[in-house]
DNA sequence: TGCAATTAAATTGTGTGCGATATAATATCC
DNA sequence: GGATATTATATCGCACACAATTTAATTGCA
């Protein structure tokens, strides 16, 4: 809890301009530029009851079926820990099936349910609707992406 | 927990290469990218003790030392419930103080400690390690922030 | 065959992120 | 000057995100 009193605060900088600027640092923009993304997101993807990363494990069951937990986190670059809940969640809601794979008992096949599959027909619309919000040209958009993607790389050697 | 066990996976698509198609769609690399960028960080900050959100609060504060919570979250776009705990943590570690401001009782103004000031020094060499892990040239930088700067301001007329 | 090494998920603990709500101090209006 | 509105921050609950650890099943090799 906030204690002691302070009278004049200081506002002094001790760096002005320098390379540990805010602004001038490509992280935060991209940092910043994803969590509006995420805001955006949050309100197209409230009537389909969606928080932004089920619908990206959404699409990507839609676009394989019936897949195990390691491949959906490869696909999404994501740790189980964090998709063992939101599985389960997906599952407590019907969308999703969890089964060991009778091959292989130390597997977990991720299935649709008809629902599940359902709720594609009602996503249809969404990329077209996060597409007029950005204001980018499908040349613009395939440009950013690319750099993104050399930039993500570049990354992952040192991650 | 996975009950049923499932004998042949039906590996089937829903939807091959549409719109719907997790590769092709811009926010999942913009999302991606940024968690990409977030595992260097934790590298990088290692030696600071610091998560990638607290070192961006403490680049404010060395901007500008001795502003109130809602500063901080104006300049980092988050809300005073993400930042609040946080606050709280670096004030446990003695890198800031956090006391209410003796003209306005209602703000709290974060302020830096000596320990906190001392570790910008500490801080200095990080922006050349990132741009090292980037391989991307400073005018490639700028023009990639330059366009998710745009496309930040797009998002956020609809956010 | 038998058991150590590997692999696949799940669990635990810490730290974000935010919507909704609560609380307290200041500002405003009559 | 006192009720009301506004502002600033904090709290609560839920959902990620991941390091570290655990559990269980399979593989591989003597």
């Amino acid at each position: 809890m906030p204690a002691k009193h302070v009278s004049a605060p200081s506002t002094s900088a001790i760096a002005g301009g320098g390379a540990l600027s805010l602004k001038a640092q490509l992280c935060f923009t991209i940092y910043s530029t994803m969590l509006s993304l995420n805001k955006v997101y949050r309100g197209l993807l409230r009537g389909l009851d969606l928080t932004y990363l089920q619908y990206l494990v959404m699409l990507v069951l839609w676009e394989k079926d019936g897949i195990n937990v390691s491949e959906i986190c490869m696909r999404l670059a994501l740790e189980t820990a964090t998709l063992t809940p939101l599985l389960k969640r997906l599952q407590a809601r019907s969308l999703i099936e969890h089964a060991r794979s009778a091959s292989d008992e130390r597997q977990v096949i991720g299935s649709l349910t008809a629902e599940g599959r359902a709720l594609h027909a009602k996503a249809q619309g969404l990329p077209g609707c996060v597409a007029q919000v950005m204001e980018l040209s499908p040349p613009e958009i395939a440009a950013l992406r690319g750099q993104l993607l050399t930039l993500r790389a570049s990354l992952g050697k040192n991650a």
